[in-house]
DNA sequence: AGCAACTGTAATATTTATGTAATATAACTC
DNA sequence: GAGTTATATTACATAAATATTACAGTTGCT
């Protein structure tokens, strides 16, 4: 599973741990974005809201606690989950972090690995419960929660990365996308592979439809890409 | 929705968190009861079964993880899911926290909104078997409240974490579980354990089933994770 | 204390999927 | 219809994912 649509914010005013905190979350393929001090985060959090927030307690001007309970105040901001870092955790900080509303501490110094265990453990509870979503065109269903294809009752057999080239389709049914296109979002954005790999797969498809008559579904637009249709 | 039904039991020897604790709790409309020691806890546990346990980690005389062992043992507490309180996380503390049973881990000091979120994720995990006791597909038969496996009437051996896997599987039929939800779901939210620790108790799953020809209903799904199915 | 049962990890083996290149076919241009 | 370009198809070496086994450390029990 990719965290590629998870967008993290750090807020410390030391440069060396919101690097290394950044470098960890990206290798996660997480989003990051730093902002040293509670105003610039505040600017942020306006233009693009993350899903969570790495707050540091203790920063000039606005402090970390501060500025969760600013955070818990208004609508908008109020349901994203925040983590303060902390250089040590005494008795008062406890009292008064659990006031200002932060839903997970950790104490300097971290290992990234428990960072990471964290965040995900926070960001696994906001949000919404698994949803079971099958998609069907044409007698032709494909179940995400199950990774199962049937076409006309009779289950079809998909490696990977047709699976999710089919449902990549599914989920667009009738749009023309390029091989660019394709690769981005089926293989990802950062990943750098050939674009005629689209045409063999799209092939391992079709093959894989064919026992239910549905390779030609998936359509060639010369000179534009590949669609699914059910025309 | 209302947790006015759920009862939930605080163990800790400390007043002032115990204190904190079930104010949140009612807060939130769940029923709430107190115990400063293990001896005590056990008594209101037999007077009436809570749905939940929350467990200090270290209390004088009978500690937290021996406590929570005590209760995995016996079958009428078997299967009340604990969430023990720690202190501060350290390796070992997990491994062994790992062997006690306990189902998910909060750290001190936690904030009153985590504890909920996790309060309610366990008890939503924990539901169906409160309702059903017995859950049968295909001539395999798992009944949770006396711990045992059938397969066509045979009688199928399963260590702890098989058996809890197994459970897991057969409560969300016919769904894709990747590793790392199996992880969380089987062994607990904030547990470091390597993802290829599930392949091996898959494995030994599979093997217990095979006496009675049931382990294709294991079945993998490459690059996706493990699905229960009778198909 | 000592044996039996469990657990997680690492090492190894096995299976399956992946991307690329080479070649074939089809579709357009003029 | 020859030449040109885009797509289809196939085969294959390699990479990646999973299966299997062995093992060392714990715990439970007698």
């Amino acid at each position: 599973m990719t965290n590629e649509n998870d967008y993290i914010l750090v807020v410390d005013d030391e440069r060396a741990i919101r690097d290394m905190v950044c470098m960890a979350l990206v290798q996660e393929d997480f989003q990051c974005s730093e902002a040293s001090d509670a105003h610039k985060a505040e600017v942020l959090i306006k233009k693009n809201q993350p899903q969570l927030i790495l707050l540091d307690w203790m920063m000039p001007g606005i402090s970390g606690i501060d500025f969760a309970r600013k955070l818990r105040r208004q609508p908008e901001t109020m349901n994203i989950p925040i983590i303060m870092l902390t250089a040590k955790i005494e008795e008062d900080n406890v009292i008064r972090g659990l006031e200002s509303g932060a839903d997970d501490y950790l104490t300097k110094p971290f290992s990234p690995r428990e960072l990471i265990a964290r965040i995900k453990a926070l960001l696994r509870r906001s949000k919404p419960e698994n949803t079971q979503d099958i998609i069907k065109i044409n007698n032709l269903v494909l179940d995400t929660s199950s990774y199962r294809v049937e076409g006309n009752g009779q289950t079809i057999e998909l490696g990977p990365t047709e699976f999710k080239l089919l449902r990549f389709l599914m989920e667009n049914p009738d749009r023309v996308f390029s091989r660019e296109q394709v690769l981005n979002n089926v293989w990802g954005d950062n990943v750098y592979v050939e674009e005629r790999t689209v045409d063999v797969h799209i092939r391992r498809l079709r093959k894989a439809l064919e026992p239910t008559h549905h390779q030609d579904m998936v359509q060639t637009v010369r000179g534009a890409g590949y669609r699914l249709s059910n025309k």
